[in-house]
DNA sequence: TTGCGTTTTCATTTTTTTTTGAAAACAATG
DNA sequence: CATTGTTTTCAAAAAAAAATGAAAACGCAA
């Protein structure tokens, strides 16, 4: 229940002494858990993101001491996000993660994947209200003007979150 | 797991004849599944913003079909964000409540109360890594311009996120 | 094509979040 | 100040989300 900010903890099994690693992973989970992302997510971006050489994901699993499972579910997931790129090790059949830092990219790319697809459905959805506008009613009036806002409230939306991006000058 | 959106599905027990309130409720379940928000709170306000007079809880209760207990939380957190107001009725003991549709000030609420924490306890974390940052080895700068980027981050959110609620012209 | 190292999938388990419902607290009224 | 209508609280139940681990799939290389 969102009254307080969820405040996900750090799991203690890491296989490391690197505090640095240790801030960052504790950084990138309640960061992606205000977005919305499953902390393993966030632990693996976490680690990545201060790791100077890319990883495999068997050392991802090692280090974090999560089930492989939830690293390859979670390196899926960046790569969609393409938080993580893959690069090629030669004489290793692993493949090697490494962050992708940019965080303009990555912010437009989470507003693609996660945001645009809702602001779709949402106009359709207040579409929807128009035909369900009762015709005779004496609160006609009242319905429409709510609609109405709606209706403003998805298109600034629309042109305000993309923007966005454009302002993340970092 | 969020490859997918979520996408939650209201709740069919609603004891009304108006398909509008359906489609306002599904509306904002929606919307409040996006910022994290339970589905009760969603559903009380999609109910409340299209509602002319305002609602006691009870009839809430009975509307929606829910739980006492869950409806007097929702309005405790609806009323945290202010997104929802009281009003006095005359001779009537029971609060009745009215959504705020002012979404320029809702959103500007739910920064203060959701995302602005988060910035500063960021901040925090950021020194912290400063202070882990090992003085001798030879990948310092590297970790250096990492953390860098990261306060870089944190600053340009600060900055953008209060800009944003002044942007919001609806 | 077989064997082996690696990655994905997915049914099951675990953990976390949300809802419920009944008791307690509250508050106005007679 | 006792009664009654209303709201809050909170332990327990239910539901939802995430993690696990083992089997299946993949893809080289011999």
């Amino acid at each position: 229940m969102p009254d307080q900010a969820k405040v996900p903890k750090v799991k203690s099994t890491l296989q490391t002494d690197n505090s640095l690693e240790l801030e960052s992973i504790d950084f990138f989970v309640r960061m992606m858990g205000i977005l919305g992302m499953p902390r393993s997510v966030g632990e693996i971006y976490g680690l990545l993101y201060f790791s100077e050489v890319p990883l495999p994901m068997d050392q991802i699993v090692a280090k974090l001491g999560m089930s492989l499972g939830s690293a390859s579910q979670g390196l899926k997931t960046l790569r969609s996000l393409k938080a993580v790129r893959t690069t090629y090790v030669p004489g290793d059949r692993r493949d090697h993660y490494q962050a992708e830092t940019e965080f303009r990219r990555l912010f437009s790319n989470f507003l693609k994947e996660e945001i645009l697809p809702h602001m779709e459905s949402a106009k359709e959805r207040i579409d929807r209200m128009y035909d369900a506008l009762p015709e005779d009613s004496e609160d006609q009036e009242f319905y429409q003007i709510r609609i109405e806002k709606l209706k403003k409230l998805t298109r600034a939306g629309g042109r305000l979150l993309p923007a966005l991006a454009g302002l993340l000058k970092l």
